[in-house]
DNA sequence: TAAACGTATATAAATATGTAGATATGTCGA
DNA sequence: TCGACATATCTACATATTTATATACGTTTA
């Protein structure tokens, strides 16, 4: 385990910009405290259900977000512990 | 001092987003280390100027980037410390 | 196996963004 | 003040992104 992930700039750059719209850092931060599935997110954050999975899979294509099957749901979740801090960190830069 | 930014979400995905894009992130990365004005930067990653100058606006309208003068010249840097773990977290975890 | 539910995709229109090249503005020193 | 250098802006174009709506797919369970 514990595998390089050897992600490029570009690679990189895809997480910023997934980070960088407002629903999509809307579901990113309502992830980290609340792992969900689509119907949730789309119901605690008042967004239509195409709109929540088409932005969850930008999330998910760069690698902000994971996927996990749970039955007939799937549960998505913040990928790393290294995106929670990015995440993170622009939250208490946004307070301080 | 130390006086409250009080970002808005709309604030923090205009950081993200800006580090978003390549040239960008290319030219955040290097003023970590290098401070430096528009020219340097247009040398030292075989930029056209007026294509640094143009990304150097976004980077600083999103208060990524600070500028300082100094005489003729105009010194970019890194605008806080917050934004500087945010992209040295982005590097970590492209290494990881 | 068919209904019901959860999720994903396709399409089209509106908007936003990135690029190059030309040109303008600002500032220092001779 | 003029020339030279540093930086900023404008225009035009191509490309990308976001959104809404409609619809398709897939799995569970009745």
């Amino acid at each position: 385990m514990n595998v390089s992930k050897n992600l490029s700039i570009s690679d990189l750059t895809m997480i910023y910009s997934a980070l960088g719209e407002e629903t999509r850092l809307a579901i990113a931060i309502y992830l980290l405290e609340n792992p969900s599935n689509v119907n949730a997110i789309s119901k605690n954050l008042n967004l239509s259900q195409p709109k929540v999975s088409h932005h969850l899979r930008i999330l998910k294509d760069s690698k902000v977000v994971k996927a996990t099957k749970d039955g007939k749901n799937v549960i998505y979740d913040i990928d790393d512990k290294h995106i929670e801090e990015i995440i993170k960190l622009g939250l208490i830069h946004m307070e301080c």
